[in-house]
DNA sequence: CTGAAAGCGCTAACAC
DNA sequence: GTGTTAGCGCTTTCAG
């Protein structure tokens, strides 16, 4: 493969000229320009990124931490992330960790290595006193809020949102509400809803918190948990849109007649549940991928909160 | 950021001694191989990774092209990547093309610019011809078929899984057999559909046809296309679950019963279907996915089929 | 075992 | 405008 050097030989000029027509200096003059861009495309050429990174000391790509990718919330997120990077003409690596806490490491000290410009936690296992150090390498983006100065965030005020949730559940006359999570209370998501939870509804049952939500079938799982109690809830809040469809179909299944005796509301406005016409709080996480992006390639360490919306539809 | 020369001023040693220590050159004394850890530690050094890449000339990281990431198909695919780049410690980036042939070629120029290694190409919008040339760049591995020397495939037999299924339509007795597909002639899979359609029905009605389908709204869509004509389909083969999923609601809203009155078969096994006892062909996209990834790492041009599974479940 | 030295391919002063 | 030159941070012969 030809280098700069080649072009240079070649073109009769100085590797300094090939470098500023490559980098569209206007400081050389047409008919060199022309000759320069002749060998470039007789030679085939294309500059080196690595040599160029290197030299630049950034390389354009950001990495996004989420634990896994076929999941609905972090799809969403990353899909927010892709926009921003096609239009900005940046390159995105996907880091999965699966949760475990030194994989994530590892992946923030890619920053370090400056295999990456910045990088966005979609999920985190790490403690932010064991993340923060990372942020002397490189720029780090949170999707949830922190008021830690070093750590720029495209945030969802979720404990607004699940508050307001419960409290129209409330309102609707449920007293006896239940919810489902992903993970337990090592997640900040978790933390949220409990704290809501209480806020709204005081003390709860146990039993009407149910963990380990990701997909239809968790909600099928919680559906039978819950169903079949003597404190039947009259609602329960999803974490999500395919559990909440997993919750629907399994009530409708037992006859159960979805909102009169169970009401339902889930999470991120996904395809199944526009379907199957399911309430849901859309927390815009295409656009909070977007916002983290911009984050990201500019440096910031702002604070922006993306807003969410409750859909009321059917099913409450 | 201290590089490989402070470290070895600070230890006494040559830079060539660190570089053995950093890369495990056996040939190094305990006693310096001590002295250059313990100062890489009081520096907090790592080595700069464009530097390693553009002397290694590899950089350990390989891009999927694929149309959009939101897209349950795709997103299995990409999951299989991951687990393999986990595995092998590579470095995945996405490269989203929404279907533009030249963004395309720009992602295959990557290889071109030793910015990545090789390229794993879900899906294409470009013709083989214009593919090819890159194949001198670096590695690159389609997830269909296709008898290129140059291209390693991980695939499946979509022809025999089509005729196969629509075969077994067929057994049932069914002869008024509709389909869905995502694009139109210009895809691969949606050429495969129609010629097994034609090998097992021979031709058929156009308005059997239903394309851009990609979700459950889709599939409400096609339902309704559908449903209502003169000559309504006893059978329906959805080019994936969460279609079929849409037909499925579409046709018990209009009192139809499933299977006795409508037909319906999907793919990928995808979570809603198994909640909705949805009968589906699982192509393994995460397998092919893991495939592909090892097929990219070891630069091989081998032909691998991966086998699919016809899962009967309720509807059909 | 160890070190000197020659690059990898490129950018950016700096001098003309 | 243009060329010379000094790196960026690392690996890898090649001698010793």
């Amino acid at each position: 493969m030809a280098n700069i050097h080649d072009i240079a030989k070649r073109a009769g000029v100085s590797v300094s000229t090939v470098s500023r027509v490559l980098n569209h200096n206007p400081y050389v003059s047409e008919s060199k320009r022309a000759a320069v861009q002749r060998v470039i495309e007789e030679l085939d050429y294309t500059p080196n990124r690595s040599a160029v990174d290197l030299i630049r000391r950034e390389t354009r790509s950001i990495g996004v931490i989420m634990p896994y990718n076929n999941n609905q919330a972090f799809d969403q997120l990353l899909h927010g992330v892709l926009n921003g990077s096609v239009e900005r003409d940046y390159t995105v690596t996907v880091l999965p960790t699966k949760y475990d806490a030194v994989k994530e490491l590892d992946c923030l000290n890619m920053l370090k290595k400056k295999q990456l410009d910045s990088i966005i936690i979609a999920s985190r296992s790490n403690a932010w006193d064991a993340i923060i150090p990372y942020t002397k390498y490189g720029t780090i983006i949170a999707c949830e809020f922190t008021d830690h100065p070093e750590i720029g965030c495209a945030y969802i005020d979720r404990y607004g949102s699940y508050v307001e949730t419960f409290q129209l559940l409330k309102n609707k006359g449920h007293s006896r509400v239940a919810f489902t999570t992903a993970r337990g209370e090592e997640s900040n998501s978790t933390q949220l809803t409990l704290k809501a939870y209480r806020q709204v509804f005081g003390d709860f049952l146990p039993e009407y918190h149910i963990r380990d939500c990701y997909g239809i079938d968790d909600g099928v799982r919680a559906a039978q948990c819950l169903l079949h109690s003597d404190r039947r809830p009259t609602a329960v809040y999803a974490n999500g849109d395919e559990v909440a469809a997993g919750i629907y179909q399994y009530a409708r299944s037992i006859e159960l007649a979805v909102p009169d005796d169970l009401a339902i509301i889930g999470q991120e406005n996904q395809p199944i549940g526009i379907g199957l016409q399911l309430s849901t709080v859309n927390h815009q996480l295409v656009k909070v991928g977007e916002q983290a992006f911009y984050l990201a390639i500019e440096k910031s360490k702002a604070k922006i909160e993306i807003p969410y919306h409750i859909l009321v539809r059917q099913s409450i």
